[in-house]
RNA sequence: GGCCCGUUGGUCAAGUGGUUAAGACACCGCCCUUUCACGGCGGUAACAUGGGUUCGAGUCCCGUACGGGUCACCA
């Protein structure tokens, strides 16, 4: 057999006692938000115990590759804060990152587990459906038990076949998982799974076990559905004489009660939800709670926070529903904490979509929108008033918290309009002495008079922003244009 | 169907034998208020189910139901 032995002084390359955790995506196009949580919790550990983070890119599946996929996977990752220390672009010690391009060594190693005694080379060419229909039982594949001389002989004719695991059929297997613990199963409900391709290249399984060996991988976490993998894996680690690393499956983001997350249903990928209008620090904060639990009652932590608290332990065992009402809350919180100036530099896009107007001043209209934004897409709906003045009816006049009604509104808009007029500059500050004075004469509350300027001026019962900056960031010459159309209206 | 795993309010969840069973979102009410929001205060709402073990069980054991995963030359 060939020498396999270069890739040995790998593991010297790495420091002993290192926590080395890695994320490994398979090209096939978009970040989904389980994917994205995989990643998180795979970073954190690895940040938290001050290790190794690696990106490892797995398309051994020929068929499934996406052009340009590898890039988002870059692009995602460098947009969450989650930099990897090894990988593909970077790369790191144990090169390559790539597992088309370390493909001599499944062979190498498959080849080795067959001396061992711990594989077989399977000749058999068995159509989909044979196997299916049960007319054809694994345990009983020829293959398995051939003489070596002949499987040798076969291979070396050039006859195609795939490297399959030989899984004891006594006994059982008992695994060690960081979330559900020890799990033990009979080894007879296990199948010999295929290792080595007929297209030479490795299945998922198989590969992972030597990447993740060779990388020096000590925290594998992926997904549950690989919990039923794990004793197969066992065994392979066994069949190697390797240590077996620390499993961590994690269970799945859900849609609903019964489904995934899932791009077919519709549902959001990480890129959807940023065109959505969320902020990455709070999709990732959300999601970092889902499914795990820093069990205080605080929930908003940023990514630096979490590389300090994160723990292994506080993975919950069973799936966890998306719900968007919540990410909506924690992106009001983000949106909330962010300064005025950062804030207004994330939403001038937004609000230039609905305000046209340059005279509109797009800095003041993000301060009035800060506090009532929750995803910055719903902007521009709040804005439309400013450039067109609504279709209004005037029952919009009346109002009964502040007393308002029609008659009232024309005989404060009476009142206001020449007031405003007469004002010498146009700030906050004049526009609401003058309304305020207006109250004070009239012997009645602010609220009866603003109610009237508001609904005149934006046309609108709901607004970002009271009477006075909606006046103000109109300018005079539009805003009086507006209370006069208001008053004509109740004439 | 076999095997494996899971199950605390609508949702995320704390809880590791003794609690009035946290907290958050959502929802409802009140307050604040120049609309809406923000903020403050309060409220509705949960241990899937049946048996054990125990002085005592959301917590431990067994069964049942329900849900999920897996049984590919996909990952």
């Amino acid at each position: 057999m060939k020498d396999i032995s270069w890739f040995n002084d790998m593991e010297a390359r790495i420091p002993a006692g290192e926590v080395r955790t890695r994320f490994a995506p398979s090209p096939t196009g978009y970040m989904h938000v389980g994917n994205l949580r995989t990643a998180l919790y795979t970073y954190l550990i690895a940040r938290h115990a001050k290790g190794k983070f690696i990106l490892r890119i797995e398309d051994t599946d020929q068929g499934r590759l996406v052009e340009g996929a590898v890039d988002v996977i870059y692009k995602t990752m460098a947009e969450c804060h989650l930099e990897h220390d090894e990988g593909p672009d970077v790369g790191g010690p144990v090169a390559p990152y790539v597992q088309t391009e370390r493909r001599p060594l499944y062979r190498e190693y498959a080849e080795l587990l067959i001396e061992r005694g711990h594989a077989y080379r399977c000749f058999c060419e068995k159509t989909e459906s044979e196997e299916d229909s049960g007319e054809f039982d694994r345990p009983d594949d020829p293959c398995r038990d051939m003489a070596r001389e002949e499987s040798d002989r076969r291979a070396a004719a050039g006859e195609p076949y795939v490297i399959r695991q030989r899984i004891p059929h006594e006994g059982t297997t008992t695994f060690h998982d960081e979330i559900f613990g020890d799990i033990t199963v009979e080894n007879s409900s296990l199948d010999d799974q295929v290792l080595l391709k007929r297209d030479g290249l490795p299945t998922y399984n198989f590969a992972n076990v030597v990447d993740d060996h060779l990388m020096g991988i000590t925290h594998v976490v992926r997904g549950s559905e690989y919990l039923s993998s794990a004793p197969k894996y066992n065994l392979l680690y066994e069949g190697f004489g390797w240590p077996i690393p620390k499993y961590v499956h994690c269970s799945p983001v859900m849609r609903d009660q019964h489904n995934k997350m899932s791009k077919r249903h519709g549902d959001p990928s990480y890129e959807d939800l940023i065109a959505q209008g969320f902020l990455t620090d709070a999709v990732i904060n959300y999601v970092t709670l889902l499914g795990w639990s820093p069990r205080g009652e605080r929930e908003i932590f940023s990514l630096d926070e979490l590389r300090e608290i994160f723990d292994i332990s506080g993975i919950s065992k069973s799936p966890a529903i998306f719900d968007i009402e919540k990410l909506r809350y924690f992106n009001a919180e983000y949106i909330r904490a962010m300064s005025p100036e950062d804030f207004a530099k994330a939403a001038e896009p937004y609000i230039r979509q609905a305000v046209k107007n340059p005279a509109c001043d797009a800095a003041a209209i993000a301060a009035l929108l800060q506090q009532r934004t929750e995803v910055l897409t719903e902007i521009p709906e709040k804005l439309d008033f400013f450039d067109a003045l609504p279709e209004y009816d005037t029952e919009l006049f009346v109002h009964k918290k502040s007393k308002s009604d029609l008659v009232s509104s024309k005989a404060m808009l009476e009142k206001v309009i020449p007031a405003l007029e007469a004002l010498p500059g146009w700030n906050d500050e004049g526009i609401l002495s003058t309304m305020t004075a207006i109250a004070e004469a009239e012997g009645v509350k602010n609220a009866k008079v603003m109610w009237p300027v508001r609904i005149a001026a934006a046309g609108k019962a709901v607004t970002p922003g009271g009477a006075v900056e909606i006046c103000r960031i109109l300018g005079r010459d539009e805003c009086l244009r507006r209370l006069k159309i208001g008053l004509e209206k109740l004439n």
